[in-house]
DNA sequence: GTCTATATCCAGATAGAC
DNA sequence: GTCTATCTGGATATAGAC
């Protein structure tokens, strides 16, 4: 019982450096993009030689899977932090809005998770497993909301994501079309009244 | 008046062999996605060396630029040979579905002209002035619809884009999302009417 | 764990013979 | 116009000394 806190001490020393290697690799992300990671660059960043860092990670595609892993944490807490207001409209809105905010204030972040336009990255099945456990939390939140049906859910995704994505594409940091959003969701919950009637 | 012909002929023989290798460079952005284009695998579907293309283009990026203004060319085209309806909601849903087409029928294309993802590559002035001339005929086609003022025209794009974007993320040779389009204009007029009264 | 040195590969672009 | 040969520079990854 004495070697054992020794070993802890070198896997926390390790996990912490772990750890500072994807923080710098979001870093070298949101400053030269996703698919502008090199090695070097990151090796610089963290004050190692690019080669070292194969004693923290077996290759590049494991640190994009770190930070893809990192991100939909980050993103399941942020939907189990929402209130849920009891008037359905009320509901949605704030629901959409925690999206477009998550996606809108790390747009590199954004890209990772929800575009997957990085070569040859594909999640491994475990954080791919996260990734749609926290998608199932989406839907069961658009439930509450009163949105079950596909054609409704798949007008709606396309109508969030269509804002979310004009708002990054043509206006990165203001709020042209996340201002928008009350005004969505209103076209929308009044649309699907009129369906049920 | 003797040489003229020949020059001519000189001229448009070099002319065929760069569409040629325009048309090569599609087929490769195709199979390989639009960054996994190189000059080598070029050369080798149209039959010669890597360096030669630069007897046809001044480099990489110019044949980029190519295939954009072809692609802007196709757009515009496409849209003029449009039926303008009567009636505004056809007029809307005629449009809507004429640019859904055009999307979906070539992600590539979609790519290059709409999502600049592509890594080093702007368009140049001339492209990027008859992509400007393109667009303004499909904001004329909107107002011709009745859509003028700017929040309609941006939850209309939103709409319209996270329709497209959705069905080529997520069912890319399927309809799942295209197919709510007339559900989509429905929706968004109605909500145009109610604002307005 | 970290380093240097290197392997291996691929890219775009250029020089110069023919 | 087309070729071969090469330049220049970038990438990921590995070998092996310390």
């Amino acid at each position: 019982m004495l070697e054992e806190p020794i070993g802890d001490r070198r896997t926390k020393r390790h996990e912490a450096t772990r750890r500072e290697i994807v923080e710098a690799a979001w870093g070298l992300a949101r400053e030269n993009g996703l698919a502008g990671v090199s090695l070097r660059d990151l090796g610089k960043r963290v004050g190692m030689q690019a080669p070292s860092l194969y004693s923290y990670f077996p290759s590049k595609a494991a640190i994009y899977d770190a930070m893809f892993s990192e991100g939909t944490r980050a993103f399941l807490e942020r939907l189990r932090a929402l209130d849920t207001p009891r008037d359905p409209k009320r509901r949605l809105l704030t629901s959409a809005r925690a999206f477009a905010e998550f996606c809108v204030e790390d747009p590199v972040r954004y890209q990772l998770l929800f575009q997957r336009t990085i070569p040859d990255f594909e999640p491994s099945a475990e954080s791919y497993a996260t990734a749609i456990a926290t998608l199932d939390q989406g839907r069961d939140l658009l439930a509450a909301a009163g949105i079950t049906d596909g054609a409704s859910l798949d007008l709606w995704t396309a109508l969030l994501t269509g804002i979310v994505d004009q708002q990054l594409s043509n206006d990165p940091r203001g709020q042209r079309w996340t201002r928008l959003l009350p005004d969505a969701v209103d076209m929308f919950l009044a649309h699907r009244r009129k369906g049920r009637r």
